[in-house]
DNA sequence: TCAATATGACTTCTGAGTAAGTTACCTCCG
DNA sequence: CGGAGGTAACTTACTCAGAAGTCATATTGA
């Protein structure tokens, strides 16, 4: 059956976004989204709807869901991984290192604390290969400097096995996260106020007394 | 068209299984489903699979996937609460205290170690009331003691901020859940071994000179 | 007029939740 | 002791909603 012929206003139709332009707008949306609530509970839809468009528009664009976070991963990835990269460059040792890595973060994530969440996301689906393959590049990555950081201080102290080093790196990632998550519920804070706090709080817990047994074994 | 009256064996009918002992079995598999995969991924069916019924047994007793994920959670939080409650009793403080904690929790986890996960899964929906109000219940009070903790240990260090006592509590939470999930990744560890690879790091860590700036602030 | 930008209205699939019926145990009456 | 029938334990085979992904079509700048 044919479809009507009735005139039927359309809203389709080009509204002069150049390609480069859109993509760029719904990445943006996109990765709020998917950084805020995860992938899984992320629908596709939603995500149009907030940019102000629709949906086949993103399937054109991006091809599917996950071309969609792929996408957002790459810019965050860049960016963050940048950063991180950039201050272990730095001469920093230690916990003078871990301090500039946070503050670093800290600047860098200001304007934009969701693209953090992305490559910690537990709700993307396993596999080796798609998503999980390229966030595993980028978490490596990460893994890798702070794996290296850490390596370096057990070193300094006379420690040398290679689990302490994973586990103590897990610790650390897990460690920044958390002050992420943390400042995340506290919008009030500012970059500089969250690095003035663990400076504090270093200070504190290291200078803790140690328990007996610590030093006796 | 009426049924055909071939005679056809149905696996339906009473297996004997009392119902107290079947929603055991039922909540026992959940806990592991929902602890690996979040509650999010989780499919009624699967586990129904795997407990070896169907799935509307599962909503015979349980009514609900959030019924059946509140199960385990009470089942769950009841163990582990009660555990660290009663580490909390003990007299240790500061460093101390952290260390008896992860010792009890690492020995507590053992047999399950899936149950911690219930408790921080970010996938289960958000709202002011439901699952995710249960899940208050006993992060509050698993919260309280970690915050509790916390802050006698700064007061100790002549620390007061009500605010550096939040996030610490939060790194220190975080601190304990990657060491959980860093266990998870090393099935080899046994509570003891871990223990002792705790009580090393915090060695090291603790005894890592301070940075200049930490000192002078 | 053609290519790029855009959409409404599908199809398909997955997973939560349900209706209705099947089987086995248990009790109580004879 | 034997069978009627009540009830608890269980399943098959659905419905229904929501989300991924697709198709055909509409609009407009160059």
């Amino acid at each position: 059956m044919p479809r009507p012929t009735v005139a039927r206003r359309s809203n389709a139709g080009t509204k002069g976004v150049p390609r480069a332009e859109r993509e760029g707008q719904i990445v943006q949306v996109a990765t709020e989204v998917f950084g805020t609530l995860g992938f899984a509970a992320t629908s596709v839809a939603d995500v149009a709807d907030r940019a102000g468009i629709s949906k086949p528009l993103i399937y054109n664009y991006f091809g599917s869901k996950e071309g969609l976070f792929s996408a957002c991963l790459h810019r965050a990835g860049a960016i963050l991984a940048g950063e991180l990269e950039r201050v272990a460059r730095g001469d920093a040792v230690g916990l003078e290192r871990a301090l500039r890595t946070l503050e670093g973060l800290f600047t860098l994530l200001e304007p934009q604390p969701w693209i953090w969440r992305l490559f910690f996301d537990p709700t993307v689906p396993r596999g080796e290969e798609g998503i999980a393959a390229e966030i595993a590049l980028y978490t490596d990555r990460i893994t890798a400097l702070a794996d290296q950081g850490v390596g370096e201080m057990l070193r300094l102290a006379g420690a040398d096995d290679p689990l302490d080093v994973a586990a103590l790196t897990a610790v650390w990632l897990a460690v920044a996260d958390s002050l992420v998550t943390w400042w995340l519920d506290h919008p009030d804070e500012t970059p500089a106020s969250m690095t003035e706090r663990c400076v504090r709080l270093f200070g504190v817990v290291l200078g803790a007394p140690l328990p007996a047994h610590v030093t006796a074994d």
